[in-house]
DNA sequence: CCACCTTCTGACCAAATGGTCAGAAGGTGG
DNA sequence: CCACCTTCTGACCATTTGGTCAGAAGGTGG
């Protein structure tokens, strides 16, 4: 199972929808009510540290929208520090899955389509994990130090060289591996953290379905064709 | 004189170095005691917000840096929301600045080399502009709403207007305006916002000029390429 | 030199915020 | 049912932070 589907299963696990009611009666098993109410405040700080950073998010906004007392919130996670690093771990388990799909055996005309479709499709659906993100590389990335320099540069490293032997077999352009990804990450990520811009913009609420289609095609169009990868 | 020029020129008056001293000594008219300060602080307040956010940055913090008394900078922005927006202000004078040169005459394989150009300028030569405006973006772009939705979509849907008459004119493939300009400004943006990513993984301690001029002809080979600009 | 500005500043304050703690409440296993 | 866990919580606290203010210091124009 993929981080991403790890955590898609705990986001289908959470209390539905919980509709600002605290039910709370039913007898709950002691193993359970840990590891759930871990999730529940992980994944509402995880929104609003997206929403308003760590200095703008408050341990009693935190609080107040998980629907708990402050203090039991300081039971699970005993200062914000450490609750803003269990979210960023919650966040990056996700953060490198797809590069994976890159290898030597696959076409860049594949390979590039699947990463960019899963790349837009992430910034869809884990906007919040990519604000985070965001900011906090930004911000100097002081609390992802070690994730950057270590597994994600291995590999970010292992990917480039898998671009180099597209490029020596000929199944591409020569061109330079490591800017093509920050192109790709870019690219595909702007649909998440800059989503407000994108939206005023376009002049609609949201961000449709459509629009997300559009950004695919467009992204994989220009980065396939500019790279010289023969679609046809 | 461009909004850029402008910023240019204001950096260059500023105090050489101050080197921590409090020089203060030489008597100073009033005219130019104001218009200094008020500088001195934005430009101060300017780095300290990229650097850790709004809510990450105290007045303490940027009255220190700044070398005044708390107390003074309060005198010239009334309040820190107030010292905000003077940054914010400052900032996007320069924002809009490069789209203008794109117009319908221009083939497109001079406007956009140069565009893309200039843009990664500015992520070079102003990363901390490049990243406030970001984090505010990603917080909800409330304090630049009137921006967004005003003169940028204005100027926006010009250069889409612009881009597609390129492509009724032959000279480009019918490629989705809108989502071009997006890919652009991430692209490039990417350098100034997520450098602490890139030299890390690039295992440089700051971006050399060489990197910039890399992202720049790969940015523009591939998105004229990808456009189906001829280049020849 | 003087009356009148603007600039400057230490001392102070109220509110917000992260964090503590003692003890109540609830679950568990024998 | 009971001793012993874990969970929960209101009350409390120290510090930080944005902001005020009275009055000193400095510049200006006549």
């Amino acid at each position: 199972m993929s981080n991403k589907d790890q955590l898609k299963a705990e986001l289908a696990d959470m209390p539905p929808a919980q509709s600002g009611r605290k039910p709370r009666k039913e007898r709950r098993a002691l193993a359970d009510i840990r590891q759930e109410n871990v999730t529940h405040i992980i994944s509402t700080a995880e929104r609003l540290f997206a929403e308003k950073g760590f200095s703008g998010t408050t341990l009693a906004a935190i609080a107040e929208v998980a629907n708990l007392p402050k203090a039991n919130v300081l039971y699970y996670f005993h200062n914000k520090a450490g609750l803003y690093q269990a979210v960023l771990d919650h966040i990056l388990l996700v953060w490198m899955d797809d590069m994976k799909s890159m290898t030597e055996d696959v076409h860049p005309k594949e390979a590039l389509r699947n990463y960019i479709l899963a790349k837009v499709q992430q910034s869809k659906e884990y906007p919040h994990a990519s604000k985070i993100f965001a900011t906090e590389v930004i911000h100097g990335a002081e609390n992802i130090r070690e994730l950057l320099g270590g597994k994600l540069k291995q590999q970010f490293l292992d990917t480039c060289r898998v671009i180099r032997s597209w490029i020596a077999k000929g199944w591409m352009d020569p061109i330079n591996p490591e800017h093509l990804l920050f192109m790709l990450w870019s690219s595909t990520q702007t649909y998440a953290d800059f989503s407000a811009q994108i939206t005023t913009l376009l002049g609609k609420a949201d961000m449709a379905d459509e629009e997300y289609e559009n950004a695919v095609e467009l992204i994989t169009r220009v980065v396939l064709k500019g790279c010289g990868i023969r679609t046809v």
